[in-house]
DNA sequence: TATTGTTATACTCTATAACTATA
DNA sequence: TATAGTTATAGAGTATAACAATA
């Protein structure tokens, strides 16, 4: 039916709009957030992905950056000493990076700072269950719909 | 219960790292769609707020910054010619931001970029309907769940 | 020869402060 | 006196190219 699709691509083109307009909101959202505990959000983000240790590639594949980068923002963390360059246990030219207990527990608090006040705190419980299944699924996890 | 209370606690949490992991996924998507256009992530966004006629001061507001950036950006896609710095008709100090045929041709171009292989297009429709009635809740518009 | 990480360089983003023109 | 916008300046993010150490 036209009206059926016609109905489809505005259903489509508002959703556009709205995960652009959510992608902004997130994104100040964790911005002003982190502010307070003297963090960029690209440190933020660095921080976050460091709940394991990783090398320098690894941590820019996960933060879809180039190497050079990580340089910068690690020397960054490193020098509050958050985390550390430990040699790798395997590859001598590679570094190991570590949360110091300092890093961890700033991680922490990272997480919870940007959980509170967050826009979609204010969501309903079910609201927020099927928003999580949702996005489960938008990230590539998660069961199909059919 | 406590079991149902850790039960929640939980799902708070996983919904916490997922939308911070959203976040960044879209933000990356927005970044590395519009780069064919030659546009970077913020440049994007000043000209999808120019739907409409804005002075510098409003767009700064919707675009969350300061507005020393909105001078920088604008400079950016005015020497492009895709946005004009119009006298304001009742305010001489202000300036009125007005796109060009051009900008309006990329503006829609870059609206249907965004949209394609976006980390939410290959939900199925019934996700997409129930995300969007979500998200709208999010944002502080549509109908409460109760 | 290929890969890991760094250094060098350049452009963009972001914020603060000082300034000009207008209200 | 207050406001809109610009200019100047500085720190941070991002990418490419060239390089050193190691595999």
């Amino acid at each position: 039916m036209t009206t059926q699709r016609a109905a489809v691509e505005d259903t489509t083109k508002e959703l556009r709009g709205l995960v652009y307009e959510l992608s902004r909101r997130l994104s100040d959202h964790v911005r002003a957030s982190v502010a307070d505990l003297d963090l960029t959000e690209t440190q933020a983000n660095a921080l976050r992905d460091l709940n394991e240790p990783l090398t320098m590639g690894e941590l820019a594949e996960r933060m879809c950056c180039e190497p050079p980068n990580v340089t910068f923002v690690i020397d960054r963390l490193q020098s509050r000493g958050l985390v550390e360059r430990q040699p790798h246990p395997t590859d001598r030219r590679a570094k190991h990076l570590v949360l110091t207990a300092a890093g961890h527990e700033l991680r922490e608090r990272l997480l919870r700072q940007v959980t509170r006040d967050s826009p979609l705190a204010h969501l309903s419980e079910e609201d927020r269950e099927n928003l999580r299944q949702t996005l489960l699924r938008a990230l590539g996890r998660g069961e199909p719909t059919e």
